[in-house]
RNA sequence: GCGGGUGUGGCCGAGAGGCGAGGCACCGGCCUGCAAAGCCGUCAACGCGGGGUUCGAAUCCCGCCACUCGCUCCA
């Protein structure tokens, strides 16, 4: 295995090879789902699914965690505000984000564990720190105690001396800089009793606790979002490391995805909700576009930016399906050479779609050259490829018509043929303003109709595929 | 204050010393009754200033400018 994964603590690309061989451990930290998801999420959530995609594609047996930050102080605080409890407020937003999730395509994950369902492991690692010194307890909170640990700061690079003050400052605090394990319980908030009182957890503590019990003290891959490097990670690092842990071996951060240059979050106000996005373009295209852009690089987005995606990715979708018309299917075949040294190079999908675009091109002379053969080899290996990115026009995933659209569209094709064969009458005559007038009147009802060397073909706008010979 | 990142043709975006990724748009041609799609071709770039590298820098070094992020919740 050749991939190579750029990692953040030690800033270098790094052959990638699992702890146990023919198994990889991934832990992605998750959302906190306090709102609706953005575009922004999802990004993080696509791009650790193709590294997911191309190492089962190496092979390999992938777990995969996924955590689900459920409680937290936005969340109490929104839910209060809002009149609801906590409980369902968080849990309205999960739901949106795992639909979010299965919209565009993303594997659920092997486990999808809750920081509220894990309160005991909490404790007992937390025990563990306190008793090897590296966490006090104190007015009932439990605080991580910085200055123990000589490493921390090694993954963000932040030297402690520069770390300005952190948290809100506890008055129990041996150090400014000491971060929050467990907040001790505030009244009308929920909270758990533990040996050193009754409170909840605080945010770090649930990932490195959740990480240890379903992956083991020691993993292959950490991901997550590049603003979570610091305080999070290091964070995360520093209580697992000093509770006996090896931790993460790669950590890996995805870039955000800016608005008018600014990070899209919800305290700017500039985000963009999967929904909105979904108005303008389909899932896929959604996808194909997040991945236009190296996973660590910023994704400026503008709407003229996603439509040109959008087309471009109809491109290869078209030559797909026009294959699978021309010959009868199209069996997904194997990726290039070129294609796996580009994954393979820190998941370099930019390199990987000028590969995919160089094969549609082929396939489409080969389709001009009347070679229908060398056209769906070429097809097979482009829903390969795209397999991989989530994006096969061809997966069962894209295509889910229900029962009712399906009866729609077959009753829809009855008419539109008989309007297609009265056009085909008049073009035999050359009786070219009736043709067009049949062809316009369809248009302007939403259906675009093309001639093809098989005959006139019909597709509904912005729908592909649907009512083809 | 401390620590990062970015600046590529009309637009989006790869590349990272040497044959000018790819997409979208534009223009010309083929095909088509006309379109659409496809094919052939054209166009055009490396923020600014200066230097080094056994010849060559968008790519390395120095200086500058602009934008941006983290150090507080955040994918």
């Amino acid at each position: 295995m050749a991939l190579a994964l750029y990692d953040t603590e030690t800033r270098t690309l790094r052959e990638f090879t699992p702890l146990i061989p023919g198994h990889v451990s991934v832990y992605l930290c998750g959302a906190t789902p306090q709102g609706a998801p953005h575009i922004g999420h999802v990004r993080s959530s696509v791009a650790f699914d193709v590294l997911r995609r191309w190492l089962l594609a190496h092979d390999l047996d992938v777990a995969f965690i996924r955590n689900v930050t459920d409680i937290e102080d936005k969340i109490l605080t929104k839910a209060a505000a809002a009149g609801r409890p906590w409980w369902e407020w968080v849990y309205t937003y999960e739901r949106a984000f795992e639909s979010a999730y299965d919209i565009l395509g993303v594997l659920p994950p092997s486990a999808l564990p809750r920081a509220t369902g894990h309160i005991t492991q909490m404790i007992e690692m937390m025990q563990r720190l306190i008793d090897n010194g590296h966490a006090y307890a104190s007015q009932g909170d439990v605080y991580f105690d910085v200055l123990s640990y000589p490493d921390y700061g090694r993954l963000s690079g932040h030297k402690l001396d520069d770390v300005q003050q952190g948290e809100s400052a506890g008055e129990g605090k041996r150090d400014p800089r000491d971060f929050t394990l467990w907040k001790a319980e505030k009244p009308g908030e929920p909270s758990w009793p533990t040996p050193w009182g009754r409170g909840r957890p605080g945010w770090h503590i649930e990932c490195s606790a959740m990480a240890e019990y379903y992956l083991g003290g020691s993993f292959d891959i950490h991901c997550g979002g590049m603003d979570l490097v610091f305080p999070h990670h290091e964070n995360e690092r520093a209580q697992a490391r000093c509770a006996g842990d090896g931790f993460a071996q790669w950590w890996l951060h995805n870039g955000w995805v800016t608005m008018g240059g600014e990070k899209m979050s919800k305290s700017l106000g500039n985000v963009l909700s999967i929904p909105n996005v979904l108005k303008r373009v389909r899932p896929q295209e959604l996808r194909y576009y997040l991945g236009s852009a190296h996973y660590r690089s910023m994704l400026e987005y503008s709407d003229t930016a996603l439509d040109t995606a959008a087309k471009s990715y109809q491109g290869i979708e078209r030559f797909v399906l026009d294959v699978a018309t021309r010959a009868g299917s199209v069996p997904a075949g194997k990726w290039t050479d070129a294609f796996a040294a580009a994954l393979d190079d820190d998941l370099a999908i930019p390199r990987a779609l000028a590969e995919i675009h160089g094969v549609v091109h082929t396939g489409n002379k080969a389709l001009d050259a009347g070679d229908v053969t060398a056209a769906a080899e070429a097809a097979g290996s482009v829903r390969a490829m795209l397999a991989i990115l989530g994006v096969d026009p061809l997966d069962e995933h894209w295509a889910q018509p229900s029962q009712d659209a399906s009866a729609a569209m077959s009753a829809l094709d009855v008419m539109v043929r008989a309007d297609l064969d009265r056009r085909q009458q008049a073009r035999a005559e050359k009786n070219w303003s009736v043709a067009d007038e049949v062809r316009d009147r369809l248009g302007a009802a939403g259906i675009a109709v093309t001639d093809t060397a098989d005959g006139p073909q019909w597709s509904l706008e912005g729908e592909r595929s649907e009512g083809r010979n």
